[in-house]
Order: structure tokens, then sequence, then C-alpha cells
DNA sequence: TTACCTGCAAACCATTTGCAGATCC
DNA sequence: GGATCTGCAAATGGTTTGCAGGTAA
């Protein structure tokens, strides 16, 4: 198994991520980025980012509209995109509804639940 | 606006899905339609699938590994995915259950929630 | 020193699209 | 006849990867 080292750009990466609310695109992380390190490369940014979300400290959403997003809270929790603008928020939901959830589903079925994904989908209050 | 016209092609597709309970990808549904039809291409199941997702007729899962996936079943319905196996398969959740969790997903929430879409994790009974 | 990390550019691969001819109505 | 559809093949676009040099420990 291999060690991670240091590296500012993952730094740069992880330090954007958790201090936006945004849920910005790989492109969008890398034009954000190159305003502190204008030499870094795309196939970086990807390489990070999937390191993070492999270790946990990130999460990817596939939304289903061509790119994926990421979200610097790793803890569960739901998103909204709002169906005229794109925009993407997140959902202040109490954490006993995810186990409320996960309970309805697992009334009847033969496997087991783990957890759930869910996009909520609407208009935000600056569309509605 | 545009009419549509019969194709043989697209009815084939569409009977495919109606009577599968797998959730197939293009490639999977462009295969099985091959045995009927050897001269379709698959930009023509591309077409033809795009079309019956925006005429409400099928549905296109965006499960984020690597390729979308369809369902025959337009109807709002819950997904279960296998983290072993990626098996996808439909569960059985009444219809209350859908509305109960918008409520939750509503209160204090400034826009307006018309829906939501949501896949479950675990272990399917053949995993277990 | 030796992993691991980076920039670069090419490769990958699911999906889309332009075109000329076929088909439906 | 005219709009829609098809097969084909090339283009697209997000993401991954091979490589040679750089950097952390």
């Amino acid at each position: 198994m291999s060690t991670t080292k240091y590296s500012r750009q993952r730094e740069s990466i992880k330090e954007y991520l958790y201090n936006t609310k945004e849920h910005p695109t790989a492109d969008n992380i890398y034009m954000k980025i190159r305003e502190k390190y204008p030499n870094i490369s795309l196939g970086t940014v990807y390489r990070n980012l999937n390191l993070l979300v492999a270790q946990g400290e990130i999460i990817k959403l596939s939304t289903g509209d061509g790119c994926d997003r990421f979200d610097g809270n790793p803890l569960p929790h739901y998103h909204f995109i709002c169906t005229e603008c794109s925009r993407i928020q997140d959902l202040d939901i109490a954490p006993d509804a995810l186990n409320h959830i996960n309970r309805i589903a697992s009334a009847g079925f033969d496997g087991e639940i783990k957890g759930h994904s869910t996009f909520f989908y609407g208009k935000c209050s600056k569309c509605k």
C-alpha cells in the first residue's frame, strides 16, 4: 500500500473545497487553483480529486448532467438541484431522517441496505 | 415541433425495456436489438433512447459508474445498487413514502421541491 | 535515495452528430 | 413529396494514463 505525501497542489484543492458552498466541477477547480498555481494541469486536479474521494475526505456527485461535481463535506447530507438554473445547494435535513429512509427501504427487501444517495429537484428560491 | 413517426427499431427497444428487470446500458440494448435487427447502429439506439426519455416513456439512470442505464418503468420508484456485484434492482416502496420524503426535505427550505431521485446502496441477497 | 507527485500530451470511451440514403404517412 | 428515421463514421468532451522529470521524507 502506498503512503500519501504532502503536495501543495492537493492542499490547495482541499482548502478550496472546504471553503466553498458551490459544488464545483473538476474544471471549475482547475480554473480556481490556476490563480495560485498557474502551471497545474487538469490531470493533476483529477488525480488529486480521485485520491481525496478514495480517502473519504471529499465526495463526488454524479448528477448525470455530463460532468461530476465535488463536495468538500464528506458527511452524509442531501442536495437540491434547481431544474431552472442547475444550481446545487446543500439541504439541511435532520440525520434521523437518513436512518428513517433506510428503514423504509429495508422493509420487505431481502438484501442489506447500508445507505443511500438522493438528489432533490425543483425550483430554487431565486427561480421560483 | 416535430411529430414522431413509427420505427421498428424504436418499437423493438421499447418492447425490450418494458419486459426486462435488468437495467441495461445503451450497449446492452444495442447487443440485444442486434439479434433481431443485425444492421442497427449504436447511434440509432442512443437517438431512440433519448427520444423515449424526452417523451417520458422510459427513464435514464445515471449511477456514476461510467455509463448510464435505462429503465422501462417511468413511474417514480427506487433502485438498489449492490456494492459487491453492481447489480441494480427495483425496490418495492409505498408511494406514500415518496411524498413523505419530499415533505421532510421541504421543511426549512426556501425553494420548491418537486421530486427526488434516490439510489440505495448495500449488499444484495446473493452477496450478503 | 526512493517513493510519490507533477506537467504534458496522447489515449480512452461513452455519447453525439453530420451526412446521404431509406422509410413512414 | 416531405419530414422523420437510419447506418455509418467521424467528432466531441469529460476523464484517465504513460512518461520523464521534480519533490517530499
